[in-house]
DNA sequence: CCGCAATGTGCGTTATAACGCACACTCAAT
DNA sequence: ATTGAGTGTGCGTTATAACGCACATTGCGG
């Protein structure tokens, strides 16, 4: 979950080797003393919020560009906790919360008979279930809903709902869990 | 085009007050001196990317809530609706792309010795893919990489990026598409 | 009216982001 | 060799981000 500020500044080095501009140079479209540059891209120092401004758009590129985390990298989420909560529902997390995105991502198995209900999330919210195995009824505005392999469901997660599943065996769903930028 | 700086501490008392939330608590939730946040709040400082990063991650806020408003979500970069590549890459979309949620996810499947070249997408944009089954090898950042079932990649999608299934069996995975704010 | 707990702000201190400048260190061309 | 322009890094100083604590204010129950 840590955002690992080391790689902002390779991203930063990356960029610049990219299109063959020094640290000078850089210095002068943006405002930023080379010195800093040369500190933020070795990890000596992690910007604030107007000097990175400052570098993105003097560089003309988005914010993103030098803030999104573990790029190119395999992430094996087999080791990391598979959590199981009093239901029985078993939760490894797929893709760990970031800021930048804005979402997170789960892969959930409920065994047989699992009941899951869960309280009402941030106004705004929205989940997103993917059906992979199995059966399961999810609850959503009131009503229960059934869902098989293959199928998708969308819906605001700022009021109750809850999961279970009645079939004969394991049901394995995705859920991707989306913060909204705006409440 | 930028943003005045004081517009991120307007943000953050916004999103504080929309939940009632103290400064005293937030400063818990996430790791900053209710001082600062104060200061913050007040335009009276301008924080590091890191302190930033630890409000909007206490918050499980992305940090677009704090850096834009929510103008310019204008995006359509979907092809086509295709079933069928001339790889024989089967795509069939899952959650369509949403200007608001900013994402689309589609579930691929590639057969035995299928081949994907992919050109660069727009800058910023930012692919996630979770191996469902099978094997499959990822070309990004100038380096093959090999999942199996169960591992998860992120990678940056401005630059040439492919699949291919080299394996005995179909490959199947689900992909999500990221599109950012553009500064 | 009186605690009293909770909230936000002011203040002194520490940590560090950011600057300007000078110091190696390359390569080219003298 | 020897300049010289261009590169990145180290250093001392200044500006300010960040902290911890104490203070003033509000709101609420006794």
């Amino acid at each position: 979950m840590s955002p690992d500020l080391a790689a902002i500044g390779q991203r930063l080095k990356r960029f610049r080797a990219e299109r063959g501009l020094s640290l000078d140079r850089v210095a002068g479209l943006c405002g930023v003393s080379k010195a800093m540059l040369g500190q933020i891209e070795r990890g000596e120092s992690t910007p604030t919020v107007a000097t990175l401004w400052k570098i993105a758009s003097g560089l003309q590129a988005p914010l993103s560009r030098f803030l999104v985390g573990e790029s190119g990298v395999v992430h094996r989420p087999t080791s990391p906790p598979r959590h199981r909560d009093a239901s029985g529902m078993i939760v490894t997390p797929l893709f760990a919360f970031d800021p930048v995105l804005g979402f997170e991502m789960f892969a959930i198995e409920l065994p047989q008979g699992c009941l899951s209900e869960s309280s009402p999330h941030a106004p705004g919210v929205i989940e997103h279930v993917v059906m992979l195995e199995g059966e399961m009824e999810l609850f959503v505005e009131g009503a229960w809903q059934t869902l098989v392999a293959g199928e998708v469901l969308r819906f605001a997660a700022d009021q109750p709902h809850g999961y279970r599943n009645r079939g004969p065996a394991p049901a394995k769903v995705h859920d991707l869990i989306h913060y909204p930028f705006s409440a």
